[in-house]
DNA sequence: GTCTATAAAGTGATAGAC
DNA sequence: GTCTATCACTTTATAGAC
């Protein structure tokens, strides 16, 4: 066996794995690129030919998994809501449900990592990078969500979503390494962690 | 002005206080002993000859606070259980309420960051540190949810004391840094999120 | 596009004077 | 207990050969 982590793909697709792997495992700045050039077979300046800098790996670490991601979620969106009977339920199943299937995909799970790891760092740069590119998302999600929960002033709803969102975000950093039992299959241990998930979030959303 | 961010106490505290700032701003990484001796106004060496090392600095920037932030937990706690009718709201207050009190002293925020930080890292040292030292504050506590929600199996409470624990470590990292309006005092402001985090919690935990 | 070699700066830790 | 100086490394980044 060769000395790496990984050894299939371009030497782009490699580092980008090797760093997702990484980065969820010891930071961004516990992962240096000596470590994760060796991990991935490359050359140690493979790392600024092909990115230019740390910092824009770590950006395009983000690109690959949320551009797929986020599209996916706006998608099972659209296709919920404009009826008249769109539930909670529906909403937060079109925002969970793409976050949950993007774990069972190879290193989908370390990704969901990287991003709750961002996500308590309150880094600036970082923050202002999803915030530009990502934040229409959640800002088309939040008013779904106040539409449906018309009962909510706007502060109790920013608290509510808030909590959710860190209790969905640190849920699922974890899922992928929770152990399933044994005769459960993966798309029924999916299905009942949707179902887990999606069931606290509306109760946390709605409570009187 | 002197160029330091702190300059009062001993040089152990002076240490240890702007470790906790340091440490919340950029990590344990990413702070560097040169920066947070140099912020502190103190010598490089002395990091070392007061603590050992950056892990053993790291190590009491926890147990300054967690000592007395659990002390004080499991005190709330004894106070409100062994009677008829404890409810899940008095245990929820009992976790919550020193932590928000611990967030209104001089750093005491910041070290709920610091906090929040240690617990998305995954990192198996830090994590079984605090298991080891403090692990038994959250079975105390588990053992009373699982008293007062004896409708949820085993698993399904894991699951919700899961999500409300990262629900509440996300919120709390966030609290303090929260602009208050004008007009409400800092004692009705504690008091209105201290509610807003326990309703939350009785919610995701005790949903049918 | 990949390599080696190296620059320039930063890291934790320590020895030894005061 | 505090200081300077320094060791032994590691860091990101780049220049230039192939």
């Amino acid at each position: 066996m060769a000395p790496h982590l990984n050894n299939v793909g371009t030497t782009k697709e490699r580092i980008l794995s090797t760093a997702e792997v990484l980065f969820a495992r010891r930071g961004f700045d516990g992962a240096s690129l000596r470590q994760l050039t060796a991990a991935a077979g490359v050359n140690l300046a493979a790392v600024n030919y092909h990115f230019g800098s740390k910092e824009k790996l770590i950006e395009q670490v983000f690109r690959r998994r949320l551009d797929a991601l986020n599209a996916r979620r706006l998608d099972a969106l659209s296709k919920v809501i404009g009826t008249d009977d769109t539930t909670l339920e529906d909403v937060l199943d079109a925002y969970i449900r793409p976050a949950l299937e993007l774990s069972h995909d190879d290193n989908g799970a370390l990704f969901m990592r990287v991003l709750a790891r961002a996500f308590a760092e309150h880094d600036d740069t970082l923050r202002h990078f999803l915030s530009e590119n990502y934040g229409h998302v959640m800002r088309q999600f939040t008013a779904e969500f106040a539409r449906l929960l018309p009962q909510l002033s706007k502060p109790e709803l920013y608290w509510r979503i808030d909590l959710v969102t860190g209790a969905l975000t640190h849920a699922m950093s974890g899922f992928g390494m929770i152990q399933r039992k044994s005769g459960v299959s993966e798309t029924v241990h999916l299905e009942q962690t949707a179902q887990h998930l999606i069931r606290f979030a509306v109760a946390g959303l709605s409570h009187p």
